[in-house]
RNA sequence: GCCUCUGUAGUUCAAUGGAUAGAACUACGGUUUCCUAAACCGUCAAUCCGGGUUCGAUUCCCGGCGGAGGUACCA
């Protein structure tokens, strides 16, 4: 970092020395050599052929060399290739370097501080009518990813959960579980509370379709059918009750959301997730039915003769949105508009960031408008960060055909999966206990399953192979923690002979071409760190985790460090170790994957 | 129909507009006097098609073709 910021600005310096005109920093294209060419760093020149008037060759040459005659502890050597100027860094330069990453325990992250501004994430948002899948796990991992990385890069976090836990999904379950439940609870039946209610979900439907097809077998059609069967009129009527706030029904809808909730909790704690505030639908979508009125007193909306409201959007290129049914009862939109204006009482916000998959785009594009005209400060900037579907290879998880991947059986299965891997290993883990194993396993276990699903684009839509998703080879969690186990074990074994990476390290070690490029790697997770940030992207942080132990491995391969015998550098290589683990871990840690001392 | 996203080795994923498009899995073949072999090395193999922008395009723009999502008084 500091050495790219000297060159840099030697370089702007350097153009209007030797051809006299000022350059931004954005011309200098500053990126790492190419492997197969000699140089550290490398210079893209052809940006300022215009200004020198002179072939790319030669521009290069004049600016390499004066480089390497202002800056000669930094530039050790140059040489051009076509309009690429590689640039060889001193050794000492690098020593510095790693010094300066080896003394900062939180290196490439920004300190959060009173004046930082106030960012917002909602992420998880489920349903209290089922328990969570694959989907819902993708979006946990996501938010709580983005948000490690947005604090990371300088930003007061609050993450926050809205829970829909409201509607006529939920009346379904009660109202299965009313008929067909005979009283059974979570205690009764030994039943996850989420699970209970779902299977009484799926119940409901089972019963729904029969009563359906039954009607049609009369004569009747199918649209007609499915309004008209007994099931679904008396969710409705249950529907009617709730919003009308019948003490037996609001009773019951008390007592099996707080089932649903337990029930996620202990999905969120083996997620390893957690939320600062979380607002519930049931609490926010009058405020969002106000918001809409007093929207319409000041003419922002209109109200059509039936009385629904609207939102004309054709001026933004969009069409009409309804915000209010004709009976007055609220939408999806209106509510979030309520969770909005809540949550814009609750906290000073400057950014609010929602995490919904993509294809809720529409809605969020409508919402940022909507928001905007209300009178709402980050409304018209905020983000939605929109990932793709998670797939099976057997095609898309619909619920209702069981096609579904359950997030608890799924975590249960990693954890079980990664226990049976390494008691594969033989000699490995004899000497730990029983408890300890276990750990093992279930950071190894949420580590695969996280790791798999984060290091993919969030924006792309993912395959998720349930038989190979526990492959510990390759591009991988586990390999990553592995590489980290194995650092923690020769920093341990160098303390036990009394070897220990100082602070500052000795300037004159001479250095090889792989160590350097460890350095490098290693100063590059500010960068990383940074453009995660900017683009919401979590993955580059996988990926580059992988490349970096890719590259420490192969070092680790080449040269020894317990038996090297040169003491300056034995200490160096103890040092870029440690430093390599120090990055693994923080970097994994933004991910929300833990890593283990032993594995 | 209209709108948005997306097309990279057999498969799953990479590549701020930069040099010969990288990995991993699979297959085949190597490497243990040595700190954790859950490792390392090698071989085979790809930018959907056609234009444009420029020193230079997987990337940006336009047009096809393929895939996904949206376009509800569902959430």
């Amino acid at each position: 970092m500091e050495i790219e910021k000297k060159i840099i600005s030697t370089i702007i310096k350097g153009i209007k020395d030797l051809y006299g005109q000022e350059v931004t920093e954005n011309l200098v294209q500053l990126q790492t050599t190419k492997k197969e060419f000699e140089g550290h760093l490398t210079l893209v020149v052809f940006p300022f052929l215009k200004i020198s008037k002179k072939k790319p060759e030669e521009t290069a040459q004049e600016i390499g060399s004066y480089l390497k005659s202002n800056i000669p502890n930094v530039i050790a050597d140059f040489n051009v290739i076509k309009g690429f100027l590689n640039l060889t860094i001193a050794s000492s330069s690098w020593i510095e370097l790693l010094t300066s990453i080896n003394q900062n325990d939180k290196f490439g992250f920004i300190p959060v501080t009173e004046q930082s501004p106030l960012v917002m994430i909602e992420y998880s948002s489920p349903n209290t009518n089922k328990p969570l899948h694959l989907g819902h796990v993708r979006n946990n991992l996501l938010g709580w990813a983005l948000a490690q990385v947005m604090e990371a890069n300088g930003n007061k976090v609050v993450k926050t959960n809205i829970v829909n836990d409201r509607g006529i999904h939920i009346c379904k379950s009660m109202l299965a579980w009313l008929k067909y439940g005979n009283g059974a609870t979570p205690e009764s039946t030994g039943i996850k509370g989420d699970h209970l209610i779902g299977d009484y979900y799926v119940a409901f439907d089972k019963h729904y379709r029969e009563q359906i097809s039954e009607l049609v077998a009369q004569g009747m059609s199918e649209e007609e059918a499915k309004n008209e069967a007994p099931l679904i009129k008396e969710a409705r009527e249950m529907l009617v009750k709730w919003e009308n706030n019948d003490p037996e029904i609001r009773a019951l809808w008390r007592k099996m959301n707080e089932w649903v909730y337990a029930g996620f909790d202990v999905t969120y704690k083996a997620l390893g997730v957690s939320f600062d505030k979380i607002y519930y639908e049931s609490e926010t979508y009058l405020e969002g039915k106000e918001k809409v009125l007093e929207g319409l007193e000041k003419g922002l909306f209109f109200r059509k003769e039936d009385g629904s409201v609207w939102a004309d959007l054709t001026q933004e290129g969009l069409d009409e949105k309804l915000l209010l049914r004709s009976d007055g009862t609220s939408v999806y939109m209106t509510q979030d508009i309520g969770t909005a204006k809540l949550r814009f009482q609750d906290y000073p916000i400057n950014k609010m960031i929602y995490v919904v998959g993509n294809e809720q785009n529409y809605h969020f594009q409508v919402l940022s408008i909507l928001l905007d005209k209300l009178g709402f400060d980050w409304g018209k900037d905020l983000v939605h960060f929109s990932y793709g579907m998670v797939e099976l290879p057997n095609g898309k998880m619909k619920s209702r055909e069981g096609t579904v991947v359950d997030a608890d059986d799924l975590i249960a299965e990693m954890i079980s999966n990664a226990k049976k891997m390494s008691e594969d290993k033989i000699n490995k883990l004899t000497d730990l206990t029983e408890e300890e194993a276990n750990e093992i396993a279930r950071i190894v276990g949420l580590g695969a399953l996280k790791y798999f699903i984060l290091k993919v684009d969030a924006r792309k839509n993912m395959l998720f192979n349930p038989d190979e998703s526990i492959d510990f080879n390759g591009n991988t969690g586990p390999f990553i923690q592995y590489t980290y186990a194995r650092i923690r074990s020769i920093l341990r074994k160098a303390a036990e002979v009394g070897l220990v990476v100082p602070q500052e390290l000795p300037l004159d070690t001479e250095l090889n071409e792989k160590e350097i490029n460890l350095i490098q790697s290693l100063s590059d997770f500010a960068l990383v760190v940074k453009q995660a940030g900017n683009d919401y992207n979590p993955s580059c942080i996988a990926n580059y985790c992988y490349d970096l132990v890719k590259e420490y491995n192969q070092f680790y391969h080449d040269f020894s460090i317990l038996h090297e015998e040169d003491k300056n550098k034995q200490i160096f290589r103890l040092a870029l170790s440690a430093n390599v683990g120090k990055v693994i871990r923080l970097g994994m840690g933004l991910l929300g994957i833990e890593v283990p001392e032993r594995m």
